[in-house]
DNA sequence: CTGTCCGTGGTGCTTCACGA
DNA sequence: TCGTGAAGCACCACGGACAG
């Protein structure tokens, strides 16, 4: 493993260039806090060794994250990994970081650029070996319009009118809905707008199938929107029903209308879910 | 029977007007 | 000009209705 910081106060240059990023890359990430992980010999990503903030870094940062952090990367989708402190430093849960290694597929060659942005906010930008970067959701070997684990899926085949369970209202059919997906491998479902709408309900075959876990009621929660845009909600429990409350402000400012359907893409810390990412369907 | 939608009453926040 | 109170509006919570 290695470490190399590229604080104006931390970092190391000839180390940071070694990894192969291009110039470009380095200069403009000297501005904000940065470091890089990479591999070493005998490691994989999912090592304790991997999961751990340099120490110098958490020092600097003074007390901007202790608890968690949320990764982004830069389309746009992000993880949430709490923090835990041991006697060797600030260590991410292994529950959290091994999502993010398998939903992004890390090899062994791969390089991290870790860019602290805000608080408890990082940027990871994933480069390969030779210095090109992964711009898009990684995907394993499959086409784009096949959807992950398809055969264990039924919460895609019910929500586009599957065999073998009813059709649902507010659940109207779209068109390969994974592709509007940001992360293929997240829980999603299609929603169709109905009359009044100032409650998200999430289905419970979503749910089940997804093996979800929700935050106690009036937690607070994300909607993100398309434009990038990210709007406050909050977990509720109405009859035994997991919903969120803030939808009203989502429909308004996405502008959405009676009749109109969105796939709703939930992002995940572990098994709980706490944002939901909204995608407008192509006209 | 289950699960989702819809309607309505309640609550809290914001804005505006009036009085000191 | 500032403070207070009333009115209006938006959102929330919950129970009943209804579709599958």
């Amino acid at each position: 493993m290695q470490f190399i910081l590229t604080n104006p106060n931390l970092q190391n240059r000839s180390s940071f260039q070694e990894t192969m990023l291009p110039e470009s890359e380095n200069r403009e990430n000297l501005s904000s806090p940065s470091f890089i992980k990479s591999l070493s010999l005998g490691q994989n990503w999912k090592s304790k060794s991997m999961r751990i903030f340099p120490e110098e870094f958490v020092r600097s940062a003074g007390e901007a994250f202790v608890h968690r952090v949320v990764l982004s990367v830069l389309w746009n989708n992000s993880w949430q990994c709490w923090l835990q402190q041991d006697k060797n430093g600030l260590f991410m849960v292994e529950e959290d970081w091994d999502e993010f290694v398998d939903d992004n597929l890390l090899d062994t060659d791969d390089i991290l650029l870790f860019t602290h942005q805000d608080t408890i906010y990082f940027q990871v930008r994933i480069f390969k070996k030779d210095g090109s970067e992964i711009t898009s959701v990684p995907l394993e070997g499959e086409p784009e319009t096949q959807p992950f684990h398809q055969e264990t899926t039924p919460a895609f085949a019910s929500a586009n009118g599957g065999t073998s369970s009813r059709a649902r209202k507010g659940y109207a059919h779209v068109e390969n809905p994974k592709r509007y997906l940001l992360n293929p491998r997240n829980p999603y479902f299609e929603k169709t707008l109905t009359k009044t709408n100032t409650v998200l309900y999430v289905n419970t075959w979503v749910i089940e199938e997804y093996d979800l876990e929700f935050s106690p009621p009036n937690t607070h929660m994300h909607f993100l929107l398309p434009d990038g845009e990210t709007l406050d909600g909050y977990t509720k429990d109405y009859g035994g029903s997991h919903s969120f409350l803030g939808w009203a402000a989502v429909c308004e400012r996405c502008n959405l209308r009676t009749g109109d359907t969105v796939v709703c893409e939930l992002e995940l810390s572990g098994r709980v879910v706490v944002a939901v990412r909204v995608h407008l369907l192509d006209e």
